[in-house]
DNA sequence: GAGAATAGGCTTACACCGTAAGCACGTCAA
DNA sequence: TTGACGTGCTTACGGTGTAAGCCTATTCTC
């Protein structure tokens, strides 16, 4: 009985917060960005919502369509690129500002390339980038290439930085403990290349806008035609 | 008694056969090429051996040191850039061979950049470039930024390529079933880049050289000292 | 206002997962 | 001969996603 009322108040109160898609979502979020992509179960999930997992899917069909709404949330997030600027900055800042989100929430890169996305957000932001290209005078089939060869550094250079088990400000320290992993007879490269980072001459760590300046570059030659 | 006697040859069998490591490898990586990654579980694999998911820690530390083991089996797969020729053709088949290895095997991209890779063949592949690179003359820093710029294409472009949906020869008949999410009015740019794949005027399909090359003529004119 | 339909919580249950614990047995060294 | 070891096995546990169906507060219809 008192349990009963309990129980009734609980959820009474659960209502009051009126559970729905968009609170679940940014719980999901909340949850994947604090804990990690593994510590996301519905079980869990429901529990910091203070409900029941089953309760859950009153809203999202299955895992896969929380986790599609998860990424159209977060890719709302991007800069989409500016109109009034020349396309070679406006797609530099829509890149970075695609980085800096997926470093904000590093389980994204994983599942945006790992599945289709067609929510509203990805569409906007396809949609403005191919737009970008083409107002700057790109054909159709070279923007695609553009905004391929673009997304593919941006998803791959985050994914190779957020998995990075090292924390940038110790590389050195960190080559110092791996150095006997690399004989100077085996491996002699990456053992300077170790040897750089400990001594300091070289910090080790990957800037975003280096490979990104090397296509934005490319492109702009293939754009003026130039014959390299 | 007979199911006994059953039991006894069938292990006699699976002892003759000698399950190894290597083995286990092997049939793992061939498991998740056929059925992919998420159809490998250790009972599953256990099975196509004709043994017990248990038996396999015999051999393997857990599943995370199984998939450890996967990564640098299929690594070892990639041709190493040859020394005797320019650093740019050796960097490009280098890329060319991973991104080839890459495609034969769907799951090992997202392994590689969500994991620790120190296995034996992916230190070679790393001490290898970093090699190829320094005698060209690159300093470490440059060498490291450039071999993280082609790496970063070479597993975003695939991990795009592998999980799209849409198999290339299909993407005429799949824009034209897709055109209805695109109303012009919201999304005119990726309507129109539709319109042009249903046209044929462009196919629609990305090649991993056109980044690649951007990429590796960037670099050139950085070693060469251009000022753009 | 009465009764039906709906929405959105809930419990229970199932098949699958990785793997800890420990048993059974064949092989081999002392 | 004996004991240790290697390598197979069974059992069991706590986790996962989710199908099925129950309960009740709200909302719609007459």
């Amino acid at each position: 009985m008192t349990e009963n009322s309990a129980k009734n108040r609980t959820k009474s109160a659960a209502q009051t917060k009126s559970l729905n898609r968009d609170t679940i979502l940014n719980a999901a979020v909340a949850l994947a960005d604090e804990r990690g992509i593994d510590a996301l179960s519905m079980r869990k999930l429901a529990e910091t919502l203070g409900i029941e997992a089953m309760s859950l899917y009153n809203h999202v069909k299955n895992k896969d369509d929380l986790l599609d709404g998860m990424v159209d949330m977060v890719v709302a997030e991007i800069e989409l690129p500016a109109t009034n600027i020349h396309w070679k900055l406006a797609l530099r800042q829509r890149a970075i500002s695609a980085q800096e989100m997926l470093l904000r929430h590093p389980w994204a890169s994983m599942l945006i390339v790992s599945r289709i996305n067609i929510g509203p957000a990805m569409l906007r932001y396809s949609d403005a980038s191919m737009g970008c290209l083409r107002a700057a005078g790109f054909s159709y089939a070279l923007a695609d290439h553009a905004i391929n060869a673009i997304d593919s550094h941006i998803y791959g250079f985050t994914l190779l930085k957020s998995n990075f088990p090292i924390e940038e400000q110790e590389y050195a320290q960190a080559a110092e403990q791996f150095l006997p992993m690399f004989p100077a007879s085996i491996y002699p490269h990456a053992r300077g290349w170790a040897e750089e980072v400990i001594s300091g001459r070289h910090s080790g760590i990957n800037e975003f806008t280096f490979g990104l300046d090397l296509i934005l570059d490319g492109l702009e030659r293939l754009a003026n035609g130039d014959q390299s």
